[in-house]
RNA sequence: GGCGGCUUGGCGGAAUUGGUAGACGCGCUCGACUCAAAAUCGAGUUCCUUUGGAGUGUGGGUUCGAGUCCCACAGCCGCUACCA
């Protein structure tokens, strides 16, 4: 409201004080292996933020969130003797950018830089302690290099299904392999298929992204196109079973299983009757193929020419185009209301040589199995319906546990009018079922993934080119030589679609143009590209020979000499949380941020990091050992924040009025992390109080009005027994809830131990140092500022972390809860050893105890040490 | 429809292994200071029919004792959706 706002601390003069000192000390600069200041012998942690995409509208109040907890967490480690890396950088590349180019011509680089200095600036205003020396971007140059090179290494491997392992073509090379049968195997393939085309944007989009952009009012249709696909599919496997041993949230871990989608199952082939055609379909349940009445292919499947009889050709090529015009939007929406058209044609069932007859309907998605079916009515929801619809045959073959009615039945039950497993239970006839079929070359039991392959190549400008090659005589594509790296996109002026489905390079025809016989590529990669590697790059952000120094990636992998064994320097640190316990399979030790990337980002970095794994050039199988997933902070009204709520709070203006350390302390004292929690700005003016608090414990106003150092804080040892406790407590809980990720809780205690010290007398200097101490990772600029002034002239940030005296928390007596049946009805003083009968005793000696026993008798007491006694009496 | 999460005062939340429910903060009430206000400091603040009773979404259960464990149900939020 009015720029002369009173402040209640000088905070605006001394926040941008010690941000300057930490930029200029580089107090937060992490010595690498090789460095002249680098103790090997500390063990590293490594936490880790999502990068931020720099874009227009600048940091919103879900970025210091997350931010703050591993700030605190990583300050807090490194005063704990780790040698704390703690990166910040950039997710560069992006349409937004790019569209903003299209609209008013300006570079996206110029746009970007523009965005990462504001982006730049409010994180410093923040006073986090990166190592700003690593900052990186995933448009810099040299970056792009190396994410290029790690395409090229995806090119050039292949999946071995039996080591379940990535290895170098040059390897089936050697075994004489052609160059047809590798570029068949390789993890980065050419595919013709049915993708996303946007006509609104211009490109083509991954299956995932489709309903992003289309809520945003693109449009997007089905059009077959020649692209680039990362053979990911390869590692589903793996991408399930190292999932165990993360400590990752249980939720996230299930996600991402879901996702990929495992069935177990079986294929079937059924002959198509006089003719050279089988129709092969995946089932979860073969244990039901005798009850298979008919059989239904997707609108699209191949066969469904070949196989549609000639006087149902125009209901099936209706139908066709009736499904081509619908858009996915409402061939989902319509469950309800199944369609479908028969196509003359029959199919004959493996199990009992019957004919079944053969539909087309858009229940059964090309996309998934074999993009056909048997469907079995009486056992499956979606077939059940649609055989009511067309009258279809609907036999039992399971028999329902209980009384349940055996049409539409889906559980496990028994086999009936099956033939040779009728009888068996549902587990044992569907392992019979797949014994039989492969025994009568019929079909086999398999396993089924809805993860579908990496659509991996945009038609866009503003993101990393393709490091490869075509020959235009023979179509065969090759890499780039490794020295031409990094390949940056042509200069260009005009960035506008050009229809043309190979995106905006086709127009840089100089730039395409290698030689007579070469010519690039011109698709580009997605933005995931950048963010599936960037935190290896912050081990070695400026090595220009590797993408990360083999040197560099043992240690902060945690593979790095003495280090394995040390758990930590400090004196029993609780290791819960944070600490690194039993066989270390991720990198990083602690990831925090928003459960928008519980699937993709996470999944696609984990498989480059596989990839890599596999290849020899990183030392563990999963990048991210443990992930935190802050909450989503709401608007005031309990409301997602969004411009057009106008519930937005901008965080600088937080910072102008109330300062960087109330903001900080503010969005952690909210709530749990990981909870979704409304703003309330009556809160931000709490926290602030609180931190004017703190200031005056130490510091008075004279009657010039100007800050000077309170008469109370004094140099002499602390009498005040109680006020010693308060202290120590504060100390050792602040201590164990930082470690268990409770920041609330931590400041909760924290602002208990400042009103015990502004209700003092006399405030000794070395406790409320103490204080001080715990506060700086949360508070840093307070803290450091009134170390200062109270006489300190070192950084709390360079010192080891605070000890607690155990002996300061001890009490001789300690306060008993007395309770008879349960109800709390007395409190007792008892000395902290008292044996159990002078507890009880002392308890039944109590007038309200025997007020209430009166007319009964004592059947039991229960003296739980240390905390009650409850009597039982009836 | 499926999966996941949540439900504690007027509000945000605390209660780490089953052991004093409501820490801490916001708001509110009263008092001190002040000509006055703001700021600050202090006292109080779950509810009720207040010698007592009830109480952590609802109903049951286990236990000497349940916000916490078990069963059933309801409401809200998120993700996903014909996955064969």
């Amino acid at each position: 409201m009015s720029d002369e706002r009173r402040k209640p601390f000088p905070f605006d003069q001394f926040e941008p004080k010690w941000q300057q000192t930490w930029d200029e000390e580089k107090t937060f600069r992490t010595p690498n292996p090789g460095d002249a200041d680098f103790d090997a012998s500390k063990p590293k942690f490594f936490v880790l933020d999502m990068f931020p995409y720099p874009s227009g509208s600048g940091l919103h109040v879900g970025h210091p969130e997350g931010y703050t907890a591993t700030d605190i967490i990583g300050r807090t480690k490194v005063r704990q003797g780790f040698n704390v890396l703690h990166p910040m950088g950039w997710d560069s590349f992006g349409l937004p950018a790019e569209q903003y180019a299209i609209k008013t011509g300006q570079h996206p680089r110029v746009t970007t830089e523009a965005n990462i200095v504001t982006f730049k600036r409010q994180l410093k205003s923040l006073g986090f302690g990166y190592d700003w020396d690593r900052e990186i971007a995933t448009t810099d140059p040299e970056y792009v290099r190396w994410t290029q090179w790690i395409f090229l290494q995806l090119y050039n491997a292949y999946f071995d299904e039996e080591r379940q392992k990535a290895r170098p073509v040059s390897e089936l090379e050697a075994k004489g392999w052609t160059r047809e049968q590798i570029d068949d195997v390789r993890l980065a393939y050419i595919h013709e298929a049915p993708v996303n085309w946007s006509p609104s944007m211009g490109t083509v989009l991954a299956n995932e992204e489709v309903e992003e952009w289309r809520a945003k009012g693109e449009t997007v249709e089905r059009r077959p196109l020649r692209q680039w696909m990362l053979r990911i599919t390869k590692y589903a496997q793996r991408l399930i079973d190292e999932l165990d041993p993360l400590d990752w949230p249980e939720g996230i871990k299930l996600l991402q299983k879901n996702w990929i989608g495992r069935s177990e199952g079986a294929e079937v082939k059924f002959q198509v009757p006089n003719s050279k055609f089988q129709i092969e379909v995946f089932t979860t349940r073969p244990d039901t193929l005798f009850g298979a009445t008919y059989m239904v292919l997707a609108p699209e499947h191949p066969l469904v020419e070949e196989i549609t009889t000639a006087d149902q050709q125009a209901a099936v090529e209706d139908y066709i185009k009736a499904c081509a015009s619908k858009s996915d939007m409402e061939r989902g929406d319509l469950n309800k209301d199944k369609t479908g058209v028969f196509t003359g044609g029959y199919a004959i069932n493996p199990v009992n040589d019957e004919q079944i007859p053969i539909w087309i309907a858009d229940y059964v998605m090309m996309g998934y199995g074999t993009g056909a079916i048997m469907a079995v009515p009486a056992h499956d929801e979606r077939d059940f319906e649609f055989a009511k619809k067309f009258e279809l045959p609907i036999l039992q073959v399971v028999e329902p546990t209980g009384d349940a009615d055996w049409q539409g039945y889906t559980d496990p039950g028994t086999a009936v009018n099956s033939g040779f497993i009728d009888g068996l239970p549902t587990a044992e006839a569907k392992a019979k079922m797949i014994a039989w079929l492969e025994e009568n070359g019929k079909g086999r039991g398999q396993i089924n993934y809805k993860l579908r392959d990496w659509l991996f190549s945009r038609q866009r400008y503003w993101g990393e080119p393709f490091p490869l090659l075509w020959n235009k005589e023979t179509g065969e594509h090759s890499a780039l030589p490794e020295d031409e790296l990094p390949l940056l996109q042509p200069e260009m002026e005009d960035f506008k679609p050009t229809g043309d489905p190979r995106g905006p390079l086709v127009k840089a025809t100089d730039w395409i143009h290698y030689s007579d016989r070469l010519e690039r590529e011109t698709n580009t990669m997605p933005q995931w590209a950048g963010s599936c590697w960037y935190y290896l790059r912050y081990c070695d952000p400026r090595n220009n020979d590797r993408f990360i120094s083999e040197e560099a990636e043992r240690y902060w992998s945690g593979q790095g000499g003495d280090v394995a064994g040390a758990s930590s320097p400090v004196a029993d640190p609780p290791s819960t949380a944070t600490g690194q316990d039993g066989p270390a399979t991720g990198m990083v030790d602690l990831y925090v941020g928003g459960t928008e990337h519980a699937v993709l980002h996470l999944l696609y970095a984990r498989f480059w990091h596989k990839v890599l794994n596999d290849l020899g050039h990183v030392s563990t199988n999963e990048p991210f050992q443990r992930l935190v997933n802050q909450g989503l902070i709401l608007g005031e009204d309990g409301q997602k924040m969004s411009k057009s709520r106008g519930n937005v709070v901008n965080p600088d203006e937080v910072v102008r009025d109330y300062g960087a350390d109330a903001l900080r302390l503010y969005e952690m004292f909210m709530g749990p992390l990981t909870d979704t929690k409304p703003w309330q700005m009556k809160g931000v003016e709490g926290v602030s109080r609180f931190l004017a608090r703190v200031w005056r414990v130490a510091m008075e106003q004279n009657q010039a009005g100007e800050w000077t150092v309170s008469s109370k804080l004094q140099d002499a040892p602390c009498t005040d027994k109680a006020l010693l406790k308060v202290v120590h407590e504060t100390v050792k809980k602040v201590t164990e809830d930082i470690e268990r990720l409770s920041f609330n809780t931590a400041i909760s205690q924290m602002m208990v131990c400042t009103n015990a010290f502004t209700a003092a007398e006399v405030v000794p200097k070395a406790e409320f140092t103490l204080l001080l101490h715990v506060l700086n990772p949360f508070a840093p600029h307070l803290s450091e500022e009134l170390n200062q002034l109270i006489g300190h002239d070192t950084q709390l940030a360079t010192q080891p972390w605070p000890a607690y005296d155990e002996s300061a928390l001890v009490e001789s007596e300690i306060e008993l809860v007395v309770q008879v049946n349960g109800k709390l009805r007395d409190k007792i003083t008892v000395a902290k050893d008292a044996p159990k009968e002078d507890i009880e005793a002392a308890a039944q000696a109590s007038t309200k105890v025997q007020e209430f026993t009166k007319d009964k008798t004592v059947r039991k007491v229960i003296v739980v040490p240390g905390r009650l006694v409850n009597i039982v009496a009836n």
